[in-house]
RNA sequence: CGGGGUGUGGCGCAGUUGGCUAGCGUACUUGCAUGGGGUGCAAGGGGUCGGAAGUUCGAGUCUUCUCACCCCGACCA
């Protein structure tokens, strides 16, 4: 185990939060609830969000930008949305300071009250479909399709790195259409662009499905998401896509002329994934000995690390280590050559993988002797030696190896930890002694829902969809289902 | 927001019934050796003890208030 990391089973959420400390993904701010995303963190988000933008142009949509304070008249438009928002939001109230007159430091000048209060957004849906409402006349005008990459604010109680804090970075799309059908077609296209990401780039399996009732984000009429499973059987909500029907365009006011000539609401979707992918990343495939990174998603892919006595081996290694490096670059995979003098081999071996550089490769004298390398795997923490002449093409592959790998560890640990259920007991009891994904049959009511929750705190991560159909009674009420959804404790 | 806990050099900690110049490990700096898994030895630098007020001849230690963070709940992405 590394140095200074508290393992999985002693304390999960230990484990965690070491992790993100000791990798040197944030830390903690002044600011209650808020982190600070340090440059390594920022890296991989980076990386996430550049594979998301082209993602999202590749479907068609445009970023643009709306702005961070939303009229609070705005947000009592939409009932379900007010209601699901009103409980975390922080409003700004003054747009003035003044010198204490009391003392030291500043504080409020009551005199510049604002005349309207601002919200600062925990979404954007209010404030865009006020904006959209000014460009759509005509059905020619849509469809509109349009990202925002941007932070929101969501007052929370309980705060954890990435998973939740009080501000969090996040991409949300809003897009408005002249049917139903191609709002439906444009939520369900999105949510399977973060599966598609989740599983390809993150290595991470999920479950597409539909949000029960309970779960759906307020506002919307559908809500079709991606559901991870994390290492301690947790199950973690990745991404989330709304079809919005006409909630917002009635709210807003927001109406087309169609090529008939009649008035219609337009049809809306929003969609999101935010930095709490980070924190699902972490969580699917780290281990005791710090982060794994997927290849594809790390910043750095491969690190060289040279052993030497004298400054002759180290030009030696230097040359040939230079060399490798400029093949590599050329095939696209991105190297460091760590050649600090200040740090011995062990120490820098110690730190790649607490940092979940994807490949090490080392080279000392006997390498040089032999025409060898040493490569090492984060994955699996295996090392081998290899040809000096093949180590381009042996690490270009290696790569996809340990992509695959990766997820199919994650996919083996998912299939292990879900069970089928078929009574209450059974359900109870595999929550505690097994947890994991919990297939059973459910009634389809929100009071049923409720209920499981308060007595197991496990919740409907969703109705997947590709369940089969299949006849059974809930195991809660007995009353007839005819599809199994998954339950799970969450994040 | 409720329960529990923590706060002392960068990090991790000790500091007894209040008492002398606030220690230890690690990290850092310098030198020498070392170098295929977190090096060794030696010498150095670094602290208004989270903050404020109070009790006292005297506060890291006692009292009150306050701030931050962690763990467990409730709420939530």
């Amino acid at each position: 185990m590394a140095k200074g990391i508290t393992s999985r089973s002693e304390n999960y959420s230990q484990w965690y939060n070491d992790i993100v400390i000791k990798a040197g993904l944030a830390d903690h701010s002044a600011v209650r609830g808020c982190m600070v995303i340090k440059p390594y963190g920022y890296a991989i988000w980076e990386k996430i969000q550049r594979q998301l933008d082209d993602m999202f142009k590749a479907t068609g949509h445009q970023n643009a930008y709306f702005p961070l304070f939303i009229p609070k008249s705005f947000f009592s438009k939409e009932a379900d949305h007010v209601e699901g928002f009103a409980k975390e939001c922080a409003i700004v109230t003054h747009y003035r300071l003044k010198n204490d007159p009391n003392g030291k430091g500043v504080t409020v000048d009551e005199d510049a009250k604002l005349e309207e209060e601002l919200i600062v957004r925990p979404t954007s849906e209010t404030i865009i479909w006020n904006t959209y409402k000014n460009w759509i006349q005509s059905y020619r005008d849509l469809p509109i399709l349009i990202n925002q990459w941007a932070n929101v604010v969501r007052w929370e109680m309980r705060t954890r790195f990435f998973l939740r804090t009080a501000e969090f970075l996040w991409q949300e799309g809003h897009t408005a259409h002249a049917t139903k059908e191609e709002a439906m077609e444009e939520t369900i296209k999105m949510v399977n662009v973060y599966a598609d990401f989740a599983q390809k780039w993150m290595g991470m399996p999920v479950i597409i499905g539909t949000k029960s009732e309970n779960e759906r984000f307020a506002g919307a009429l559908e809500t079709y998401c991606i559901e991870a499973l994390m290492q301690d059987g947790k199950a973690l909500q990745a991404g989330t896509s709304h079809f919005l029907g006409q909630n917002f365009a009635k709210a807003f006011d927001v109406k087309f002329q169609s090529k008939e000539g009649s008035l219609e609401h337009v049809w809306a979707t929003s969609w999101g994934v935010s930095t709490r992918l980070m924190g699902a990343l972490i969580m699917a495939h780290s281990d005791d000995n710090g982060l794994v990174l997927p290849p594809k998603l790390a910043p750095t892919q491969v690190v060289f690390v040279p052993i030497y006595k004298t400054d002759e081996e180290l030009a030696k290694i230097s040359e040939k280590v230079n060399e490798l490096k400029k093949g590599l670059e050329a095939k696209g995979i991105t190297t460091h050559f760590d050649n600090r003098d200040t740090v011995k081999p062990g120490f820098k071996f110690a730190e790649y993988e607490l940092k979940g550089y994807p490949i090490r490769i080392a080279m000392g004298p006997k390498d040089l002797e032999k025409g060898t390398v040493e490569v090492a795997r984060r994955d699996t923490l295996t090392k081998e030696f290899v040809n000096q002449d093949i180590v381009v093409d042996y690490v270009t592959n290696l790569l996809d190896v340990i992509q695959e790998n990766i997820y199919n560890k994650a996919l083996t640990f998912r299939e292990e930890s879900t069970t089928k259920v078929d009574s209450y007991e059974d359900f109870k009891r595999v929550l505690d002694e097994k947890p994991g994904f919990v297939l059973a049959h459910w009634d389809g009511s929100s009071e049923t829902e409720e209920k499981i929750k308060e007595e197991t705190k496990a919740t409907i991560r969703c109705i997947p969809l590709d369940g089969e159909e299949e006849k059974g009674i809930c195991i809660f009420s007995g009353k007839p289902s005819n599809k199994r959804v998954i339950f799970a404790r969450a994040y």
